[in-house]
DNA sequence: ATTCATAATTATTAATGCAAAATTAAGTTT
DNA sequence: AAACTTAATTTTGCATTAATAATTATGAAT
């Protein structure tokens, strides 16, 4: 029984990525009051971790706290996915050219093998999803910057509410491709512009698929 | 009485605002234990909205949660703060770039008003203080991205727990005067480059100046 | 019939209570 | 005397209960 099997993890942070989900999964649609009664009963647990939790959402932005009226579901414009792109790109464009400068040997060959394990995932939808955050996620770890990783994570929490930014769509797989492999040679010979401007375009690229 | 005067913002918020200020002011120091139950006492509330107002804090990074533990207030290293940094250089140069080219004549207006508010309280620090973050926060009004608002208010909270972080040091306040001029003037001749990297010389300068 | 006022219901917010876990203290044994 | 074990205390985490506010429903009056 690995639920009783020692969690390390707070309840209301279990909760917290239970509603994550559901909010993704649009089970809990945008708008939409949350019942913290019915959804505690119905997870056997009690309200108090669920308002934990669900402050906790808050702060990230995907339920929003109405004053004695509860919390609802944020509502995500297009304008609202669309500035927070521009943010992704901003941070993550930077993070590529620093890496440039301060990436070693090891570096080099980690993001290299990630590469490569996406161009093979690349008729894997899922697997080219997960591989493709893993990428993106190694490039901010090597930038070095525990904020900037804290940031994006929580922007990309937004991003996902509306599930058709899938970033990928299915015709830009390829092009994807030759955007990260840009990145990477950028990296490899270690020219911090060249960098930052082919992660840029890959994000560029995908706001234009997206529309 | 104002207190009881029709609050309309929860009181978890109210403890965590004052929370916040007892994190700046060192009332609570890093690393220092946060005793739920002599504070919720001495504020004289329950340990429900303080706990709520403790995962708050925890999600923005000024407090540190241990499982079984409780809450212990977050150390921020030099190089959280160097870090830290560079992120508010890289979003607010891009602001400030971003609204060189979308601003109208309101909002240059708006921004060498605050300017010349902030010539006049050049020899009242705590003026200088407050109207210049006043300047920072138009600027990024302008640029129209309320997720780039968020996220740099988060990101100040966590400079603010160290009051060194004073980012203008006495004999600064000129020098940052000028740079600010630069970034205004680039801003009214719609030129991005030129604010972006006005905006950039100024947190460069001020954070070479805290060294 | 419509509108306003009042009562009842529902839901949020905050306080209290309880059990589990961790730390500290005490005692025993080697 | 030192170390290990066990008991006691403290504190967290979660549940439950109480009270406060808002909404809905009901009724009366114009």
């Amino acid at each position: 029984m690995s639920s009783l099997a020692l969690k390390q993890r707070a309840l209301y942070l279990d909760v917290a990525e239970l509603m994550r989900q559901r909010i993704y999964s649009r089970a809990l649609a945008p708008g939409e009051w949350i019942d913290e009664l019915r959804i505690a009963e119905e997870l056997g647990i009690s309200r108090t971790p669920l308002r934990e939790a669900l402050k906790v959402l808050a702060s990230e932005g995907l339920v929003t706290m109405k004053v004695r009226r509860g919390a609802y579901v944020t509502e995500v414009s297009t304008q609202d996915l669309r500035q927070v792109y521009e943010l992704l790109s901003l941070l993550e464009s930077d993070a590529a050219a620093v890496v440039a400068c301060s990436v070693d040997a090891v570096g080099k060959t980690q993001l290299k093998a990630l590469h490569q394990t996406l161009v093979k995932a690349a008729n894997n939808t899922d697997k080219f999803f997960e591989v493709n955050e893993q990428f993106h996620m190694r490039v901010l770890e090597l930038a070095n910057n525990r904020w900037r990783i804290q940031v994006v994570n929580d922007l990309r929490k937004v991003m996902k509410v509306n599930r058709q930014t899938s970033l990928l769509k299915s015709g830009r797989v390829q092009a994807s491709l030759q955007e990260h492999q840009a990145v990477v040679d950028a990296i490899c010979r270690n020219d911090a512009a060249a960098a930052g401007a082919a992660m840029r375009a890959h994000f560029d690229n995908g706001l234009a698929a997206a529309q």
